[in-house]
DNA sequence: AGCGTCACCCGGACGC
DNA sequence: TGCGTCCGGGTGACGC
């Protein structure tokens, strides 16, 4: 058992979830255990505008959670170790349950969260929180000559820029890896040295390998996320010392920007 | 301005 | 058993 890491595929896997048990119900009151998860506004004005309002959609952008409300925007994002799970309003509280948004369907929305760093929002405009989130990478409008050119723009290191939500929205440290691996990339290759066929690999594997979670319903690297099997999918991630699945040498750990980093220095060399 | 580095938040896991 | 250290997402501070 390892960290949590709730990247796209995961977030993903959670809204379909959720989705259908809390679009249309009505939000009667809200319980706040760890104030501290509601980053905007004050708990006290959370508590007093959410009631009231009725869920409209849940969406993804990036890491958050989306859910449109009558008048504002409820935006939740899990860091690492949160989770949101639709209980019976009966039902026992779960560990490290944090806060618990009643609704009229005597069903509630809990987030849990073990390590606390999970964020909770409620704004009047959605872009208040998402406005300096990077493009999705799974839209249609992400092309590969889209990716081409916001990486010759940029001078940096392949892997924290992979990982800068302002670059790209949605891709975490696991799928880092992975997209790197599959696109045969070293993680520290600058982002303006790579060819026209390396972009274009590399948004390809990016693409694959976020679909290739959500197919997989995410990762489940621990208890949190239930069901998920794409652990049993990784090419280097948490594979130190393991062969390349492609030709057996043993993946490699490094730091590169402060975060671990897996990959295999046969096939992904500079 | 762009890039890299570091500290912070927090608790589970792990090493000694 | 009980410390100390590491990890990791995102943000913000700082220096080059």
């Amino acid at each position: 058992m390892g960290q949590v890491m709730p990247e796209l595929p995961e977030i993903e896997t959670i809204v379909r979830r959720l989705r259908e048990q809390c679009v249309g119900h009505t939000i009667k009151k809200v319980r706040i255990r760890w104030p501290r998860h509601i980053a905007k506004p004050s708990p006290r004005q959370f508590r007093q505008r959410i009631g009231g309002q009725s869920i409209q959609s849940l969406e993804r952008r990036g890491k958050y959670l989306v859910f449109k409300l009558s008048s504002d925007t409820l935006l939740i994002h899990l860091r690492m170790s949160g989770d949101l799970v639709i209980l019976p309003s009966n039902a026992q509280p779960r560990k490290y349950e944090h806060t618990v948004i009643c609704l009229d369907n005597h069903y509630d929305l809990r987030f849990c969260d073990g390590r606390k760093f999970g964020k909770v929002y409620l704004v009047a405009q959605a872009e208040e929180v998402l406005g300096k989130l990077g493009p999705e990478p799974l839209e249609d409008t992400f092309t590969a000559k889209a990716l081409a050119e916001r990486l010759s723009s940029r001078k940096r290191m392949l892997k924290p820029l992979l990982l800068d939500q302002a670059f790209l929205a949605g891709v975490g440290n696991i799928y880092a890896d992975e997209a790197l691996h599959a696109a045969r990339l070293h993680p520290m290759q600058r982002s303006n040295t790579l060819s026209d066929s390396q972009a274009e690999a590399l948004w390809e594997s990016i693409r694959w390998v976020l679909q290739e979670g959500i197919r997989h319903n995410g990762s489940s690297i621990d208890w949190v996320y239930q069901g998920g099997q794409h652990q049993n999918h990784f090419s280097v991630y948490q594979r130190t010392d393991k062969p390349c699945h492609s030709c057996g040498t043993p993946v490699k750990k490094i730091t590169v920007g402060q975060r671990g980093t897996h990959y295999c220095p046969t096939c992904q060399t500079r």
